[in-house]
DNA sequence: TTGTATGCGTTATCAT
DNA sequence: ATGATAACGCATACAA
């Protein structure tokens, strides 16, 4: 089946031509008859020539591809933003690399460090849970590539963000349950090294004070973002004879952990405990009940984030600084009626 | 600042020495001095030198990419198999590019022509449901590269396989099923196109036939994977007077439709009908009741697709067609007891 | 409209 | 132990 080596150079040789205007026929340059680039195309597709990216990379000095670096590809809202990029930017012609950092830091300096080999063209990020300093993510714009960041984000970096309005959504929900006549309200605070995280715990706040009720640091709790973290948590916060009447976790996974833990302490949700969780999981409209939560739409980040990128890509050099803020919205269920 | 542009011949340049010896010294060649290699280590460093990957790819004609295409990044086990096989062949310098097909083959050919111009080092793909032409899967082996296939097969191509036992899986939870004492057994069969939904299909009719059963046609209904359609195909048995104890999903998707279907008309599950979904979807254990159903372990599957790859490319032409055969687990919930 | 010449950055081969 | 040279495949500036 012999391999295809075929080049310009076959085909300019079949064609008694030079590799030149087979490349200029191929890319469809003006000033080239209409004669030989039929011809051209022809003998390409005859030779079943296959232009070469990797080439044509070296020569422009751009690879067409995209870098795109998320803690986890099978978790949280990453498996939708990546599918989100790569519906964006496929149609523009770019491939999407897909790299890792398990919320640590010096793997995804070394992400990036590989990702800025492969000389992609650009790179999106959400920043991992574990990182501090920035010095890997203001190297990539110090070397011209352009780079957005999403979810978990850093505002002063001077680069493109899109994130969600953490504040507003974590706002809401508090408020939701305010509302709802609630008025000693756990907050499971997430890794308070994310923004994210301290946002959520912000809204949280505002939305009490806002509301004449004051923060109870006992109601105040840290607690990463998974089931047996919530479960752990809750039974602390009972252990403890903290008396509440609701929950905000700042995680689907802590908020399902405090509902199974709630009901193992015979502890009724909604009617004594509301719950709201932050992130709508899809296992949360499964449940019984359905957790209250707030939504933050992947895809439409990852949308979102593509087209920031493409636009940078497009400006050049002179691009403008972005600052997309989705607002989340609450999805009202049954565990906080 | 200043965008790094730095190459092999700068380094070279400053240290009076070829570039030749710097591309040696950088790259641990014997025969090198051990104090030339410490003087262009560290001007490389101080020259901020990146290696570029594409210029490489060029001149050695490997990428050090690899291609992964799936139906789509953010469904199924998909997350987790491309988390898996970046986990994978991360640690050997590859980087992983993603591709999505929608299920439909025109775009699978598209995406694995790109690929293939992209000179990626080889491809893993689990084929669309749509696909029933395979010239573009067997012209990758044609032109020598490296080709994997996973969870969606074809059996005759003459590549490596990964791939869960469907057959065995939904075996097992047949027999399940009927070892619970179950009769009226309705299968809610996927898409036929697919080999997957065949051989779980025949998992099940195997199952029936062994425990002398037979496969009442009424108990056969297509069925796509989604929440929406187990919901109305149950509605419909249930319209049209089908008696049935238990339904064994092709999907966990349309298993849960069918439980708040079932729920909705006041049928018990699973008292009155049990249930066994297939998937192992995050959401089912959540749920309650908890639904029963076969795990196809996606990471496990991705890595086992990685380490399938890695041995081709390490044994060359003559690497060994290999069939790996996952076996699923039956996961008994409480929604079959 | 087409050809010529050159270089993108790297590495392998052959020489020294 | 190091240098010189060529080549990977393509696309552009310049010439004709």
């Amino acid at each position: 089946m012999g391999r295809n080596k075929t080049t310009i150079r076959d085909i300019a040789k079949a064609l008694n031509i030079t590799a030149s205007t087979v490349s200029r026929a191929l890319n469809n340059h003006p000033g080239i008859s209409e004669a030989t680039r039929k011809a051209v195309e022809a003998t390409a597709k005859k030779l079943h020539y296959r232009p070469n990216h990797i080439a044509a990379a070296l020569r422009n000095g751009r690879s067409n591809i995209i870098g795109v670096l998320v803690p986890s590809a099978d978790k949280s809202i990453f498996p939708s933003v990546i599918r989100g990029i790569e519906d964006e930017v496929n149609r523009l012609g770019y491939s999407v690399i897909v790299g890792q950092t398990y919320e640590n830091s010096a793997r995804e300096a070394k992400a990036i460090d590989t990702m800025l080999k492969t000389r992609v063209d650009g790179i999106i990020v959400s920043i991992a849970k574990d990182t501090n300093v920035f010095e890997h993510l203001t190297r990539i714009r110090a070397e011209g590539i352009p780079l957005v960041l999403f979810d978990n984000t850093v505002s002063d970096l001077g680069v493109s963000i899109i994130k969600n309005d953490d504040f507003h959504g974590a706002y809401l929900a508090t408020e939701h349950l305010i509302l709802g006549g609630r008025k000693k309200i756990v907050h499971l605070i997430g890794p308070r090294t994310s923004e994210i995280y301290r946002e959520r715990l912000r809204g949280y706040t505002v939305a009490l004070s806002r509301y004449g009720l004051h923060a109870d640091p006992n109601l105040l709790v840290d607690c990463p973002s998974d089931v047996q973290a919530g479960q752990s948590v809750v039974q602390e916060l009972i252990n403890k004879g903290v008396s509440f009447d609701a929950i905000f976790s700042s995680s689907d996974y802590a908020a399902l952990g405090a509902i199974q833990q709630l009901k193992a302490n015979n502890i009724s949700v909604p009617q004594e405990v509301s719950i709201v969780g932050f992130g709508n999981a899809p296992f949360t409209s499964y449940l019984d009940p359905a957790i209250s939560t707030v939504d933050q739409n992947g895809l439409q980040m990852g949308q979102c984030a593509a087209r920031v990128f493409l636009e940078q890509i497009k400006q050049g050099d002179n691009y403008i600084i972005r600052q997309h803020i989705l607002q989340p919205q609450l999805i009202i269920r049954a565990s906080s009626p």
